[in-house]
DNA sequence: AATAAAATTCAACAAACGTTGAAAGTCAAC
DNA sequence: GTTGACTTTCAACGTTTGTTGAATTTTATT
């Protein structure tokens, strides 16, 4: 049969995980059902509970499936920055810009499955419910080795504040890659939350200045 | 009757609301359900319905009780810190301070109330579904003066830049207001998601370190 | 004390929910 | 081509959902 239709391409259980993924992503966990996500990867309702257990199944998932990669990209993107400073380690820039670089590269080059995973992250990340558990699971290990780094690009800095700090760069960057639109309202559209060039451009000085002011002794 | 129980103390529309506010700080909008709303307050199901129309409404009004009270307060406060200053008008630490003040003055004063509202806008302003709309109908206006006295402070800012910086700003503060628990776990108890003098102390200079970078030309 | 209005309860609706056991289909290995 | 292991569908289950019309109680006004 020489039918185009994206249905008969991607395998089944990869439909559902994306069509749940850009449920999950506008609506959240209770704002999905069961039937929405099987409707939109046309499929039968049964087909999830089958391959994932349950419901929830499917919500840890769809967050591990990129989670693993990003994970990957931003250990490579730290080590190829260590390896390219010099005597001194990297510049806190550097590090700032490891971490933050690999989500553009995946995120918004026309691929939809990422810009929804990051807007599902932010809605995690800053929820009650999720976000301590989820977040530490799946994404702490690695941070840890960003922070490691940056104790070491600024030996005198207390702990606690370099724990803070690292915190409201993970609020900025959540909230830029939720995509609300807020910014462009406020700005009367002289700001675009689509674009996430600028945003990155801007964000990596923006950090790091708080950084260094408060970790910088 | 001389009983001391909550119950009896404040109106029914008022349980409803904390009640509400609680849950949907905790669960989120669709993680709540009427019933449960109802029971937490003490009150019949078909009251909440009764008084504010639907859940929706219920939400809403939710939202926009101490939106009201928070937006004079710092309204308050910055013409506070205008008039303190001198004839170079304000600091843009001094600005940001007067923006982030008054949550940490309602906020962590043994008062709960205050404390679940600002969980719930956490997750609003993180929300795609709601982020956009809800987030500049009750906090925009107010937030445009600020930025117009943050303009003034850094007379030679791309307007763009200051946009995004602020973005950069509601990030990180909406997050550490969510109380997830995060930090906690990724500092060992070093930081804690409680301490929000601490929160506040640390946020100020880092965020007016990130606008001076990006906006003092 | 009678009356009108507002507040609250009761009971029920149809619709949507997550999950599951059994049946049917698909596919590769032998 | 028969077997056996996955995969997918079908049909239904018992709950829970938001909402509403009618009845009841409370409150304020006269």
């Amino acid at each position: 049969m020489a039918d185009g239709s994206q249905k008969s391409k991607t395998k089944r259980k990869d439909r559902i995980l994306d069509a749940a993924e850009t449920l999950f992503a506008k609506h959240g966990f209770d704002g999905v059902s069961m039937r929405r996500v099987a409707e939109e990867a046309g499929v039968d309702l049964a087909l999830s509970s089958y391959h994932f257990g349950n419901k929830r199944g499917l919500f840890d998932a769809v967050l591990l499936r990129r989670a693993e990669v990003l994970n990957e990209t931003r250990l490579a993107a730290l080590e190829r920055c260590k390896a390219e400073a010099g005597e001194g380690g990297p510049t806190v820039d550097a590090i700032i810009n490891a971490f933050l670089e690999p989500m553009l590269a995946h995120g918004y080059q026309e691929d939809e499955g990422w810009r929804h995973y990051f807007e599902l992250v932010a809605q995690v990340n800053s929820s009650f419910e999720w976000g301590g558990q989820l977040m530490t699971k799946y994404f702490d290990p690695l941070v840890r080795k960003f922070i490691d780094a940056l104790k070491e690009a600024l030996p005198n800095a207390e702990p606690a504040d370099l724990y803070w700090c690292y915190h409201f760069l993970s609020g900025a960057l959540t909230l830029t890659f939720a995509h609300t639109g807020r910014i462009d309202q406020l700005s009367d559209g002289i700001a675009k939350s689509e674009d996430m060039v600028g945003a990155y451009e801007r964000m990596v000085p923006f950090v790091a200045a708080g950084f260094r002011r408060l970790c910088d002794k």
